[in-house]
DNA sequence: AACCAGGTGGAGC
DNA sequence: GCTCCACATGGT
């Protein structure tokens, strides 16, 4: 990977280990899109356009090329971790189709309420709900509506949220929200080991096991997890045969099999059976 | 019109 | 520990 800031862009090579459109669409990010000939994303109160510019090349025009550097972490070398996975029968047609997929760095309360959102929701209502929080307490800028930062999003109410569509999970979110606000929650989760975090975060109304795992990948690189939802509830049932049913003994399984790979593993698997699916 | 969606919390065993 | 079930909301 060869990586220049050149003032407010920044030149990526090496598309075997980027491709903007796995990343993106591969379920761990909501605030995206297509337009012209780029990607864009939205990352909390940044805001980034991706043009491909050869085969290999990219480029980030961004506010902030820094942020984005460590956001898609292109400091990481993602060649040890893909030759390692290809020990995996099961990862070759996912690690193909989902070539270029990188684990982004997200925001941590970006990710609490995203994916609080996220419980037996669809993805497209999911973006819609976490659209109309931006636009409606986030900061507006040329590019769009920034996601709100937690002074903001703990001035919003029960009715707000389900006016925004976030529906039952209307009181989870304010009562995290304020959890959030008022204590040194978020300064001690960083600190701890992956179970303990992991325990901490299942304590906030609205996140149990899955969302936890999914705020410990996206928001903390902890890839000793594995979210375990429908797609990949159905992944174990096609592509491992599994005959278990309980989530958390699935995840357990997937995690022994993965082990500090397995939010890579997981990420690949939940990528593909979703672009099978259409 | 039922059924389902990136599940979770609570009740009851 | 486990198994049910209700929970808002919108799309098919």
């Amino acid at each position: 990977m060869i990586l220049n800031i050149e003032n407010n862009d920044i030149c990526v090579l090496d598309a075997n280990e980027f491709d903007p459109e796995s990343t993106l669409t591969c379920g761990q990010v909501f605030r995206y899109g297509q337009k012209d000939d780029y990607w864009w994303v939205i990352a909390g109160e940044n805001f980034a356009k991706i043009y491909q510019t050869g085969e290999k090349n990219y480029k980030i025009v961004s506010t902030n090329p820094n942020f984005f550097v460590n956001y898609f972490d292109f400091n990481k070398d993602y060649a040890k971790i893909i030759t390692e996975l290809d020990k995996f029968a099961v990862l070759t047609e996912p690690m193909r189709i989902g070539r270029g997929i990188r684990l982004l760095r997200q925001d941590l309360v970006e990710m609490i309420v995203s994916f609080i959102i996220s419980a037996c929701n669809r993805i497209p209502r999911i973006q819609k709900s976490l659209n109309m929080i931006s636009e409606h307490f986030g900061e507006k800028h040329e590019w769009g509506y920034a996601f709100p930062a937690l002074q903001e999003l703990s001035k919003i109410t029960e009715a707000d949220f389900k006016s925004f569509g976030c529906g039952y999970r209307s009181p989870y979110l304010v009562q995290t929200i304020a959890t959030l606000t008022s204590t040194d929650f978020l300064a001690q989760l960083v600190l701890k080991d992956t179970i303990s975090a992991k325990k901490a975060l299942k304590a906030l109304p609205g996140v149990g096991d899955k969302v936890a795992d999914c705020i410990l990948l996206f928001a903390l690189s902890r890839f000793d997890v594995f979210p375990v939802d429908t797609w990949i509830h159905k992944v174990y049932n096609d592509e491992f045969g599994g005959k278990e049913k309980n989530r958390a003994k699935i995840s357990r399984f997937l995690v022994e099999t993965f082990g500090s790979l397995s939010g890579y593993a997981q990420q690949y698997l939940f990528y593909y059976k979703r672009q099978k699916e259409k």
